[in-house]
This record gives C-alpha cells, structure tokens and sequence, in this order.
DNA sequence: AATGAATGAGGCTTCATTCAT
DNA sequence: GATGAATGAAGCCTCATTCAT
C-alpha cells in the first residue's frame, strides 16, 4: 500500500478495510493470478466475509484495476521524485535504478504483480493509461541523452525495453531465490545496464 | 507443433487431432492465460468437442504440461543444434541471440506462452525440471567465458538473468507492437546485450 | 398513504419516516414485483439507510404485509363510505364503480399494487382475511339484487368475478396508456357492467 | 407444452429434455413468480441438475421468453383457428369465448403464467410483439361489429379491455377456487359478457 | 432514532470432467 | 475414436438482516 495511506508506526491490524484488501488481493493476484484468484480466496486472507469486498469495490476488475493503478503511480512517482534532473545521465540512470530496485525489494509482491503479470485481460482504459507514465518518462531521458551522443543510436524504445526487460528479469530470479540482490549486485547490474546502452 | 509428433503415414496438410489441440490450446493460453481458458474455450478453438480433448489428455493439467515442455525442449534442441561449440565466445553469443529471436518471431504464441507467463500453480515437478535445461547450458558457457577473463566477474547468474530478461522485454515489445525486430534491431540488440555482458 | 396513520404534532408537510417507507416500498413493489425488488432498493428510493427500515418494520414480508392491508382497508372503507344503502341497485353499482375508478386513478400504485400483482408467496393469514371484506360486501348486494330479480339468476360469485376482472383489465389498460379513463369512459364501462350483469 | 411436440400416447417421462424445462419452469413461475424462482427450484422440479438447464436455455430471462412466446403463440393459434370466419358476431364471440375457456381449463399454468402475471421486468422486445397478435385481432373484428351496429359505439380498446379483463378475472377464481367452471357456467359468463359489449 | 459496515446464505452461471451413444 | 449431454462444484455477486456507533 502507498504509504501515504496508512499512519507510521501504526501496527498492520488496524489498516483501513479497503487496504487490508487490496494487501490480500495483491498477494493473491501475484501467487495465483488473477483468474486463478477467487473472491472468497481473497476474502480468506483479509480475514473478512466475501461479502465485504462489495463494500469497498464493485467488483473483481474492479479490485485489480485499483491495485494497479495505486502501486503503478506509486512506483511512477518515487522514480519521479528522486530523480536527479540536473545531474549527468551516468548518475541519472544509477538514481532510477536503485530507486527501482529498492521499491522492488520493498514490495516484491506489488512489483511482482505490476511487471510480472500479464494484465490485457482485465487491465481497463485508464489503467492503461496509467502505464505509460513512467515508460514515457523514460523516453524522454533516453532521447535526450541520445542527442548528447552518449547512448548507442538505435530506436529508444528497444533501449528501454531491454533495460527494463533486464531489470524485471533480474527481480524474477530475486523473487525465485535464484540470486541475491546485495548492494554489490545492485551496483554490478547498474553498471552492466548502462554499459548496454551507452555508447 | 513439432513436427516430430506427428504420426507417419498421416498426410501432412491435416495435422494430427493431438496436435490442433495443443495449437489450439497454446493460442488461448497465450491470449487469456491458464486460469482464463477453459475446455470449451479450446475445443471451439480446435473445432471439436470438448470430450474429445479428453482422449488425448486426461486433464488439463496435463495438457499444459504437455505444452510447456514440448516447447521448451524444442527452443532448447534449437539453441543446442546452433550453438557453434569451438567458436569465440562473442560469435557463440551472437549466434544463440540469433536462434532465439528466429525463434521468438517463428512461433510467437509458443515463445510467450513460455517465457511470459507464470505458471508455478500448474506446472508439476517434471515440467519445471525441463525448464531448468536450457539456463544450466548457457551457465557453463558463462562460466568458462568468465574464466577466460572475456565476461564481467559477477554472479554467473545475475548475467543470465539480465540477459534473458532483456531478451524477453524485447520479444513482449515485439509483441504488443511497441517496437519492431528488423535485422538491424536483432544485431543492435545483440551487441547491447554482449556489452551488458562483456568486460 | 391514508392520513391517519401519520402521528399528530408532526408537520403534515415532512410525512413520517415510516410513510416515506411504505411509499417507496409501494413504488418498488409495483415496478419490479415483491421478489424482484430489494431492501437497499426502496432504502434509496426512501433516501435513508437500508438499516433503519427495520426501527419500522422488522422484515420485507412484515412490510407487504403492511402495505397491503393498510391499503386494502383504504379502499374498502372508501366504497363502505360512499355506498348509498338505500338507493336503488343501479344506482349503487354506478357509485361503487365511481369510486372504485375514483381511488385507482388518484392511487395507482397502490391499485396497481393490490390487484394486477400476485401476493400468494408472501401474504400472511391477517393479510388474506382482509382481502374478503369488500368481496363479502359486495356479494351480499349482489344476492339481494338478484332476489329482487334485477341481476342474472346466475351463481353471484361468477357475476362478482366478471365484474371486478373487467374492473382491473380496464385499469391494466388505462395504466399501461392503451386507454385513457375519461368522465365518458368511467359512464360507458359502468354501463357496460351494468348491463353485463343486469337482466 | 403445445400438443405437437409431444407424441400422442407417450408417457410423461419421454418429454424431450427441454419440454421438460419448459414444463417445470412453467409451474415454478406460475407458483411464486419470475423473480421468486430460482434455476435450482426450476432443475429439481425437472428432476435435472441445475447446470443442464444452460445446455438448452442460455439465461434464465432467455427461459421464460421462449415460455412466453411458445404459449402466447399456441393460445394465438387456437383462437385463430377456430374462429368462424363468416359467421354472425354473436356466434364468433360464443366460439371465442368457449375457445378461450378450454384452452384456460386445459392448460392452467400457461394461462395463468401468460395472463395472470406482471412480465414488464424480463420480457424482451420480441416477446411484447408476440403479445399484440391476439389483441390485433380481436381489435379488428371489435371495429366491423361497431360499423354493423352490433356492438356499443365506444372506444374499441375500452370493450376489448373489459371482455378480457372479465374473463381474467374469471379464470383466477377459478384457479382459486372460489368458483367452478361448469358448462353452464361458461354459457352463463359468455352471455353476460356480450351483453356488456353489444347494444 | 439513524446509519451503513458486515455477514453469509443463496442466486445465476460457468466449467472440468464423465459417459452413453 | 468422437460427440455433446449431463453433472455438481465453485465462482461472482446480491441480499435480507444485524449491530456497533
């Protein structure tokens, strides 16, 4: 959940229904996908009736949409946040990585959910919407640093599809225990990144 | 399908029923996943009955299972027959980028029903094993590169992970039209990707 | 909603809660039928919480039952009223039919309510034994005409029956804008009936 | 059921499956209304499981449409077959009425279910135009016997309201059991019933 | 008195699977 | 082998009703 929605220090037992929620349907969604995630499933694991649900979400897209519209901004928005706009691209690109790793070490199942997953099923319009933001973001980095002759010539999007591509690859073997994601890694996989797409 | 499962004798325009069942069942897991696709959904598909599929597969469990590895043994046999044993090391990378991506665009709704969905609810243990193949080749391979001082000295793994991460990225932006693959985009990518590697 | 249910020393203006409950439940009813139509429905149609419906009446089948004997004695008191006991037949039958078209006009839910719908499921035994007091008042003019050689020797249920089904099927209509129930319409009906059961 | 779907002489039990349906979705419908149903009540009436019934409805609105229509169309028929084309208007009103009275006494439930309730809430466009047939008819024949001098010079909806009002009402009591449909009874209610349209 | 969150049973419908033909 | 009718469990969602505030 964003954090803004709940009280520091406050224990996870009295998180608003609605985020108790969205927490079990999140966990749901990312061990058993979404068709395969029943409402009672998640009913079970907020600890509350089936029912309920209905008083906080119209419905199971619903459900999902929200959870993926909420955490796509918040990642969309920590990544903006930090982001160090004067500062040279090299320390740019070593910003938003670790920006996204520590988010995605923080809240493996939201990331898991967003980039693990595949959503064109249910995912409505606005949803959708919601997912350029930080692609479109990007875009505009790389093209600018294109200009500068810093990163290889080719089309931008394939840059940002493999560098993201690398990173959600990276982050499944995090989740699978395949690897370990110390500090270390984080700086070798950075540095291995960039190395792919600069000049 | 393999061509391999096809019975002899038959005549090759009309593929084997075994056969219009997983291709029909491939493209609707593709499109809706495991959980979202239903018996019926395939049997339409194959244009059959649904109690037909049931005299080739005993569940559909099985069924995907089946497919799974079918596909993977076979991109597995592709990457093996290709794979130039005595040549340098960036050829060998070049050439098994190659492979992959000829691959990946030959049989689009194989490639993605393998590497971009989850399938942990319903794979069972020999599937999985199957799975393992084709990453413990590119292992050694990586290892012994490493070795002759040729690829970055980090977790073999996470330059696996980078690596066929940044390929599957690529494959889902080919997919969803984001991007197109041309040759030049192939070798592009290729050459990113041995620099995200490569000391 | 007959007047005197209303407790004194409130302003006439802001009808009572309960009232406001009986009306919405009344327009609900009529519209989607007693199974058809829910407790959060006539909640929002009464604009209150669907909770304080039960401070008035502790259940939907208490709250038909209300609403139709409250009804039910509304409009059998009205034609008690109006009936000139000692004119003659004709005369009584054009009254009581005047005042029948009278209420249904002024009250179309509640008309539409108590006889275009089946209540069999849900009516309680209090509600039944009410229903029989205009039939038993009318069948007993309906003998004394007959003994006085006015209306058809035939069984006076059969007469009553006729009657009152034409009665209905008229307003069905005049509900459903098939017909319009002018002063001339209200004449010629009466006369038709009359002469339907008049020697 | 409309008589030709079943073979003469057969047992009950060798209903076609959806005769069957049709049959015990009639009675259920008949008892406690649309909306007082449910599909489980209609299958175990059928002595079928529930999901079965989908195999030859697609819904249940889908259900009491084709009910609707199948016994509107067969009452429709009967009346129109049997109606003296050239005979006086007193003799087809007679023939009518006597039609109308065996179709209600033989099937109970179809007219009952047809006539007797509020279908506003499911019935589809098509069925609505079904439903104008027999009215449309009647409608004509009411005007000529007008032109003839025959019949009272009022509104034609207003007669046709009042005949099959009246003949509504005398069904539910029969039904109810408040009176019996005698031969004479007919006659008697058939006699009355002209006199309350003609001059 | 009034609210509306909460419940869990039940309604409509779908689905994996079986089996008689 | 092939079919598709049949099943009944399970899924999504609604609803009458209760109860803490």
């Amino acid at each position: 959940m964003p954090a803004e929605k709940r009280r520091a220090g406050r224990p996870p037992a009295t998180l608003g229904k609605r985020d108790v929620i969205l927490d079990a349907a999140l966990r749901c969604f990312v061990e058993r996908g979404f068709h395969g995630t029943s409402m009672p499933d998640i009913a079970e694991r907020a600890g509350i009736a089936a029912g309920t649900i209905y008083h906080y979400f119209p419905s199971k897209e619903a459900l999902v949409n929200t959870l993926f519209r909420t955490w796509k901004a918040e990642i969309a928005q920590r990544v903006f946040a930090a982001f160090p706009q004067h500062a040279p691209p090299r320390e740019q690109f070593a910003i938003m990585w670790r920006t996204m790793a520590d988010f995605a070490l923080k809240h493996r199942d939201a990331f898991a959910f967003l980039e693990l997953h595949h959503h064109t099923t249910y995912l409505d319009g606005e949803s959708i919407a919601v997912d350029r933001n930080l692609k479109d973001f990007a875009h505009g980095i790389v093209r600018r640093a294109q200009a500068d002759g810093l990163l290889k010539p080719v089309d931008p999007n394939l840059l940002m599809e493999l560098v993201f591509g690398a990173f959600n690859g990276m982050m499944a073997a995090v989740y699978d225990a395949r690897i370990t994601l110390t500090p270390a890694a984080i700086a070798a996989s950075d540095e291995a990144c960039w190395d792919m797409v600069s000049v």
